[in-house]
DNA sequence: GGGATAACATAGTAATTTAGTATGGATTGG
DNA sequence: CCAATCCATACTAAATTACTATGTTATCCC
């Protein structure tokens, strides 16, 4: 029960995105060097954001990314959701090996679980990236 | 960021016991079988609740697991703590790679991932055993 | 006392997931 | 055309998870 590097590198990534010009795409290899973090892997990691439309890219040379959404309109869990696919669980499912010991149907395990993770995606879903931003500049400021 | 079936099986090992005559020890092998869970496996989750006094045992024939405290005295988060170790994550320390990195001292990301983890803490913190029993048991004679 | 039962302890292994690398293709600016 | 950059997929290495195996120690009951 942990925030996964791709979460991480996902967020880290997109501060460096939404602190550049938002006019001029910033590039995957410049992201990493400002942040240290795998090209490759941050490739692969963007190209997901994309799918889920929280960025936009530019082909070619000059090219790079750019925000596709106003920062207050991505939330960490849109982020999770679409870096880290299997976030969600099945609990009690039909293959399950537990499936004929649950107790009562629905189970009241599996309702607890779902409940659980609800609760985890509204709360992810709370936390917006402009408050991230404002976090983590507000900070700068005051050390710098 | 998902339930692990660490805390899965825990939560289902309690439940039989909790449900079960808290005068005479139920053992590993009659929860194992009650709820169709690998036994070795729960002995080691067993043990682990035992050395976090969730839980006590009687050796021996007969013996087997009682409860050690009160239903509305554990928490989903004590159950978690107990079997699935490695549950606290370090952002940004010493060893990590994204260090130096870091924006603002402390770290933006940091304290972010912190609050967090604080937040998630809190709320499994808040999930009594008690309560899941209702739940389950509710369920159960709804449905039979 | 001896055998059965059950907790205790640790080592080993198999499966899965995570994190990352490698290789190459497609697109664009200059 | 060529360098920069995104796009796509396959592969691999490391870590974690979910077990299994083997054996020990303690207790009950005959």
């Amino acid at each position: 029960m942990h925030i996964s590097t791709k979460t991480e590198y996902a967020v880290r990534g997109l501060a460096e995105l939404a602190m550049h010009d938002s006019k001029n795409p910033i590039s995957i290899v410049e992201i990493c060097a400002k942040q240290n973090l795998p090209q490759k892997y941050m490739e692969q990691l963007f190209r997901k954001l994309k799918k889920a439309g929280l960025i936009k890219s530019i082909h070619g040379a000059k090219g790079g990314y750019l925000m596709n959404q106003d920062l207050n309109t991505i939330s960490l869990g849109d982020i999770m959701k679409a870096v880290d696919e299997n976030l969600a669980q099945k609990y009690c499912e039909e293959d399950s090996p537990h499936r004929e010991f649950c107790i009562g149907k629905p189970c009241g395990f599996h309702t607890l679980w779902n409940e659980i993770e609800e609760h985890l995606h509204e709360y992810f879903d709370s936390i917006k990236l402009d408050e991230i931003l404002k976090k983590i500049i507000k900070k700068q400021y005051l050390e710098i």
